[in-house]
RNA sequence: CGGGGCGUAGCGCAGAUGGUUUAGCGCGCAGCGUUUGGGACGCUGAGGUCGGAGGUUCAAAUCCUCUCGCCCCGACCA
């Protein structure tokens, strides 16, 4: 390709609105461009990147026995309704109209038409297993789209799904598309880590996100140093360590003047944070719930609505909490009655807290769990913390950021109940095909390979996905036999199958180097005037420093040889 | 959905107390010439519904009302 036709301009000047690196680089490089929030057109670079990341995936796909499908984008929300998901989905599922206004749904994921769709493909056994899969647009009407392709409204993702006679032959399925999925990861030069995730809408067991670390990430990874233990903080467990085995002391009032907060009263009374129980209020789907938690945690509200299923969950306003009846800033369920309680674990590891006393100013020491008060639920609903002890080994949690870029789920039979796809097995039984359902993000793929891939002069592309391997840069000079050089070098390169951008335009040196780095493609030879005196070019590679004389004879020899 | 910010040339920005503004500057773009190993220089030039609608006024990019869009923080989110 002749960057002199190419479609997409370098930027000198950054973006504005660009917050992270690599929708900078993206922008900058002239790779993407916005047209709405979260929607992108993809430039014949980002385009061509797409496609060798679409190619690998398919690669590993096939290899782990996924075969390729193409499902509708356009889907009827009644699909929607009956699998209970257009409550859960929200405003994130894009609705519109046909003409005969019956309401549509643009598909953000394919659970509900695959199920249907190899529910009438199989009736047997021996139909299974089966791993179809599809690349396609996706669309979620995000609330807030942000960092780029990162989380957009419109875009391109990986979903397969397994189905199979039983859990073990979904575990096996499962376990083929987690090591396909490091194959994929590993060929586009990406470390990532495998974290144990919140299944959120779409449901099942054993969800494990693919997280690339990177400060630039907007989820947070809680993991232990020690061993192999790593979550999502959303999904995250620590050890909650008793802090008190004293025997219960007698219940009794202590004044508390104008203290509300958790840090006020344990300071007031100089007791540890940890010796506290603080009450945080809810309302799920409209009802009050009353949260109690140990003072020095906090609420994990994933956690607390995993167990609630509501779909709709917010902090309670103060107003609603005072139109209860409560006393805010001293309320505690000791004594109170009439409301949906839910404890965090944490308030049995200790004894005698200090709790509100539900009335104004006033607080109770030594308040114990089951003697003076009772939860309609105990559950882990804490948020896990770097610093924590880990659940498994006991050593210390720490923490970083990452970018999810891919997950898998195990379904089970809850899609296969609703959609009614089942076989006979062996037996002459009717049994429900067990499934699992494996995501992973093409687009995204593309900004988290830069967000991982670049200096402060631009992109570096692994060969692997790199939109073109050789940058082909001539700096003429009149009275030079440069450009004829160079012609005849790009018309050799391509002969020998080998990708190259021809910097064909009449500019500076100056100007040609800082785009070939900018762009980042992998190997840049130069031809000018100097090196021609040699009967050379300049082989420099992107990801090095140094640069060497090639002799012309042996340029595509060298190249090829370092290209896959 | 709550809080904040911003819409002026392809990109980045200035102009905002209404009137010497015929709306500028830098980059980019076009033509000519000089340059050519790390974002060269000179001259000439093109390019604008000042996001949109309505209003106030002799006069609106500038003031008022409504509206659309974008960004950030939070809520939310695979």
């Amino acid at each position: 390709m002749r960057i002199s036709k190419l479609l997409g301009k370098t930027l000198r000047e950054i973006p504005a609105d660009a917050d992270t690196v690599s929708h900078r680089l993206l922008v900058r490089a002239g790779l993407v461009n916005q047209l709405a929030a979260g929607v992108y057109s993809y430039l014949p670079l980002a385009w061509r990147v797409l496609k060798k990341i679409e190619d690998i995936v398919r690669e590993e796909m096939d290899k782990a026995g996924g075969q390729e499908v193409s499902l509708p984008v356009l889907q009827p929300l009644e699909m929607w309704q009956s699998s209970g998901r257009h409550q859960a989905l929200g405003k994130v599922l894009f609705t519109l109209y046909d003409r005969r206004e019956r309401p549509l749904a643009l598909g953000p994921t394919h659970e509900e038409v695959i199920t249907q769709l190899v529910s009438r493909n199989v009736q047997s056994y021996r139909d299974l297993p089966l791993l179809p899969y599809q690349i396609q647009t996706k669309f979620r009407d995000e609330p807030r789209p942000r960092g780029g392709l990162v989380r957009a409204r419109e875009f391109i993702m990986k979903d397969a799904y397994s189905f199979d006679i039983d859990e073990a032959g979904m575990d096996a399925s499962y376990d083929g598309m987690v090591r396909a999925y490091q194959a994929i990861y590993d060929r586009c030069g990406l470390p990532t880590m495998l974290v144990e995730a919140d299944s959120g809408a779409i449901g099942g067991k054993d969800s494990r996100e693919f997280m690339l670390v990177t400060d630039s990430g907007e989820d947070e990874i809680i993991y232990c140093p020690d061993c192999k233990y790593a979550a999502n903080a959303e999904k995250a467990a620590s050890i909650k360590e008793k802090v008190d085995d004293s025997r219960p002391g007698p219940l009794e009032e202590v004044a508390t003047p104008g203290m509300a907060t958790i840090e006020e009263v344990a300071g007031f009374l100089k007791i540890p944070h940890n010796h506290t129980l603080k009450a945080v209020f809810y309302v799920a789907d409209g009802h009050l719930v009353f949260v109690v938690i140990r003072g020095d945690l906090a609420v994990n509200e994933i956690k607390l609505n995993n167990l609630l299923r509501a779909a709709d969950l917010r902090l309670a306003t103060e107003a609603e909490v005072v139109a209860a009846g409560i006393v805010a800033g001293a309320a505690s369920p000791v004594g109170l009655k009439g409301f949906k309680v839910i404890a965090d674990d944490s308030v049995t590891s200790g004894a005698n807290f200090v709790a509100g006393g539900n009335k104004p100013d006033m607080h109770l020491r030594n308040v114990n769990y089951s003697r003076d008060f009772a939860a309609d639920t105990v559950a882990d609903i804490a948020l896990a913390r770097a610093g924590d002890r880990c659940p498994r080994c006991g050593g210390r949690l720490a923490s970083t950021r990452g970018i999810e870029v891919g997950h898998v789920f195990k379904l089970l039979t809850r899609y296969s109940e609703k959609f009614n796809a089942s076989f006979i097995d062996e037996k002459g039984d009717s049994r429900p095909i067990v499934m699992g359902c494996y995501g992973l993000g093409i687009s995204r793929l593309l900004s988290a390979v830069v967000e991982h891939h670049h200096d402060d002069k631009g992109i570096i592309w692994p060969v692997s996905v790199a939109p073109y391997q050789v940058y082909l840069c001539p700096l003429y000079r009149e009275g030079s036999n440069v450009p004829e050089v160079a012609e005849k070098l790009y018309q050799e390169l391509r002969a020998a199958g080998l990708e190259v951008l021809f910097d064909d335009r009449e500019e500076s040196p100056g100007v040609k180097f800082n785009d070939a780095d900018l762009l980042g493609i992998p190997f840049r030879v130069t031809v000018s005037p100097r090196t021609l005196q040699k009967d050379s070019v300049e082989l420099k590679k992107r990801s090095e420093k140094e640069s060497e004389l090639v002799p012309l004879t042996d340029i595509i020899g060298k190249i090829q040889a370092m290209v896959p």
